[in-house]
DNA sequence: TAATGGGGGTTTTTT
DNA sequence: ACCCCCATTA
């Protein structure tokens, strides 16, 4: 009957088949959350259900596309990719996109990265006349953060801001004016950042009209990750399922990491008091790891003081497995060397590189190993950190992108216009401002701007008239043009002032090549600009010298884009006090045990090995030959070092400095007794 | 008014 | 080591 069934277990199955819900899902770590949700949908279709009426929220669209690609079976894999699907943002995205106008949205209306945002909390905080320096205001990406979780949480200003910067809480007047600013702001330029997708989306989800239909839409709701959503995101759900109770949510409480975006495990440990009549189901039966490696999951989660929901167990004996060990090492040269041993021994007993995994708490721990596996051309790709979004020639063509569906974007036009020799952000100021009409409104197409555009070019130096000229004509869009032919014509008047702006424009003007090959299929330029926010690539690979030729590559990741992901061997480094534990969020106990639940994370990456490094000294690099000496991370407590294998540290160097002391030799000598033989 | 150079402060995780 | 802001200079 279900192709499915022979492969679950009794508790999956009855997840899978369960009735019409609302549904709770706990699964630990590697107990089949992917393949139970992905046998539910199978099984919904089975029962009839029509693809486009289920929607499948997941924490990145590529888990998303996992389940959809798992559904197996000809027929309904066909069926299978009319499901909806995709994370919060996304969705919320493409359901603004058709109901704008309900909504009170442009049409065409952009959507700004964090820089962005971040940049444009700037602006506004400099209109308003308050300075950055004089009165210790938060710094941009700070009121961005600030922002962004008083939004999330529902939080008033005032008290995230006692909590979260205290340095600064007597000013929350005035950020709270700043917020107030940036949010007109935003609207009368026609932009929406990462938390107003949520915002807007809540809104129509909420609204009596709008929402009974949109809730309509969908007959089963599916949320995976459901611990890392916060109260924007449970307000949209509930609204979404005012009317009907088909709801899956799948999530696991140890793994909550993502408090900084204002999500909570509380939303889902206390589900029953949002969604009536729910039921659980307990997944704690383990696929994925070897028994060994299990047993530092579950000392770790031992040492958490509220504890975990799922205690894993072991399924069968994994062949091939190594015990866990704890490796010291003298500092970070060190282990960047152990490193790189240890990985070169796993694939000599043949673990592929790409199924090995170093795995770390920031983006910047990376550094010294990179150099390491460069120096003995091991390749690696990196998730998380870099993102190719980020590099500014990216920004500069997504910004045309969005100026070309939405003129009344000051951000974009005061990027490009700076990017004219000789234009900064005074005349870009002035050029911007007689594009505005009596009302002072920028107009709201192309062919509004072809009109005042000679007024706004007298303003430039006349040496940028042509190109400058050039850019906005290939701004408007012919009639029937198709979305990619007018890509093309922009970044063609874009490519000179690459050249002019960057020194390595080739290989610039190639990723601009390849975001216009991503146009194909758009129906607007702002939905390629949009997608490439709210999806940009996972990892950069090729950073670190010419691109590989190999098939395959050692995966380096932090914690937080590990998530979800497994390896058969995992390198856990940097387990010091101070950076895992961040430093940064020792200040609160949540705080603290949201960095315990990220170590659960990262061990329980693992399959068959398992090894962790702690560094024991750190050099300074402010002060040359000056180093401090670190504590291994209190996570690794005597109950977790049990179940490791610790190898002591030998000091690699220590035998010659005995050696030195001992023989005193003249060199000079040496030298020039060697040399004299050759002439 | 744009570009450049020096100095001071800071340091996480991502849709 | 780096980024951002500010002041100076062209």
């Amino acid at each position: 009957m279900f192709a499915f069934r022979r492969d679950l277990n009794e508790r999956q199955l009855e997840a899978a088949t369960f009735g019409d819900g609302p549904l709770r899902v706990i699964a630990g770590p590697g107990t089949g959350k992917t393949t139970t949700l992905t046998a539910r949908v199978e099984h919904l279709l089975d029962q009839g259900v029509t693809p486009e009426r289920v929607l499948v929220l997941t924490f990145t669209r590529r888990s998303a596309r996992e389940i959809i690609n798992r559904v197996r079976s000809l027929r309904r894999a066909e069926q299978a990719h009319r499901v909806r699907g995709g994370t919060f943002h996304s969705v919320a995205h493409h359901t603004l996109r058709r109901f704008h106008a309900a909504v009170g949205l442009p049409d065409g209306f952009g959507v700004l990265d964090h820089g962005d945002a971040a940049d444009l909390l700037d602006l506004v905080r400099s209109d308003l006349g308050i300075a950055s320096g004089e009165r210790r205001l938060p710094k941009k990406t700070t009121l961005a953060a600030l922002y962004s979780r008083t939004v999330n949480t529902g939080t008033p200003l005032a008290q995230v801001m006692g909590e979260h910067t205290p340095w600064c809480a007597d000013h929350s007047e005035q950020v709270g004016s700043i917020f107030a600013a940036f949010t007109d702001r935003k609207r009368s330029l026609g932009l929406l950042d990462f938390d107003d997708l949520l915002l807007f989306w809540r809104a129509a989800v909420q609204d009596d009209v709008l929402g009974d239909q949109l809730g309509a839409s969908y007959d089963h709701v599916l949320v995976d990750e459901f611990q890392d959503v916060n109260l924007l995101q449970l307000d949209v759900l509930r609204g979404l399922r005012r009317l009907d109770h088909r709801l899956t949510i799948v999530g696991d409480d140890a793994q909550a990491i993502y408090g900084f975006r204002g999500a909570s495990p509380r939303f889902l440990l206390e589900a029953e008091r949002h969604f009536d009549g729910l039921s659980t189901i307990t997944l704690d039966v383990n696929y994925r790891s070897s028994g060994a490696i299990l047993a530092v999951a579950n000392a770790v989660a031992a040492d958490a003081p509220s504890g975990f929901s799922a205690v894993l167990r072991e399924h069968v004996a994994l062949a091939g497995a190594s015990p866990p060990t704890l490796v010291h090492c003298g500092d970070e040269r060190q282990q960047s060397e152990l490193v790189a041993d240890r990985v070169l021994e796993l694939y000599e007993q043949g673990v592929m590189l790409h199924k090995q995994a170093v795995l770390y708490r920031a983006a910047h721990h990376s550094g010294d190993l990179e150099l390491e596996l460069s120096r003995r051309r091991i390749p690696f790709v990196k998730y998380g950190g870099l993102r190719f979004l980020e590099a500014a020639h990216v920004k500069d063509l997504l910004a045309a992108f969005r100026l070309a569906d939405n003129p009344r974007d000051e951000m974009a036009w005061f990027r490009l216009l700076q990017m004219l020799p000789g234009v900064g952000p005074a005349k870009a100021r002035r050029a911007i401002d007689a594009l505005r009409d009596e009302r002072l409104h920028l107009p709201l197409s192309f062919t509004d701007v072809a009109t005042r555009w000679e007024d706004a070019v007298d303003v430039l130096p006349n040496d940028v008239h042509e190109v400058s000229d050039g850019l906005v004509a290939s701004m408007r869009r012919r009639a029937g043009e198709p979305v990619m032919i007018h890509a093309e014509r922009i970044r063609d008047a874009l490519a000179p002032l690459v050249r002019a702006c960057y020194d390595d424009a080739a290989p610039r003007l190639e990723d601009l090549g390849a975001l216009v090959l991503a146009c194909a299929g758009a129906a607007r330029l702002s939905d390629v600009a949009a997608d490439q926010v709210l999806e940009p690539p996972a990892s950069t690979g090729d950073l670190a010298g010419p691109p590989m030729i190999d098939e395959d590559w050692l995966v380096l990741s932090t914690v937080h884009s590990a998530k979800g992901l497994e390896f058969d061997a995992v390198h856990v480094i940097h387990a010091a006090d101070g950076n895992f534990p961040s430093d940064m969020a020792l200040s609160s106990a949540e705080g603290l045990e949201e960095e315990r639940r990220l170590f659960y994370v990262s061990i329980t990456r693992a399959r068959r090995s398992l090894s962790i490094y702690v560094p024991l000294r750190y050099h300074h690099h402010r002060v040359r030959d000056d180093h401090s000496w670190a504590q291994p991370s209190r996570f690794l407590s005597d109950g977790v070092r049990d179940t490791l294998d610790e190898t002591a540290f030998v000091d690699p160097l220590a035998p010659f400095d005995r050696d030195v002391a001992a023989s005193a030799i003249d060199g000079s000598q040496v030298v020039s007794g060697h040399l004299s033989k050759l002439w």
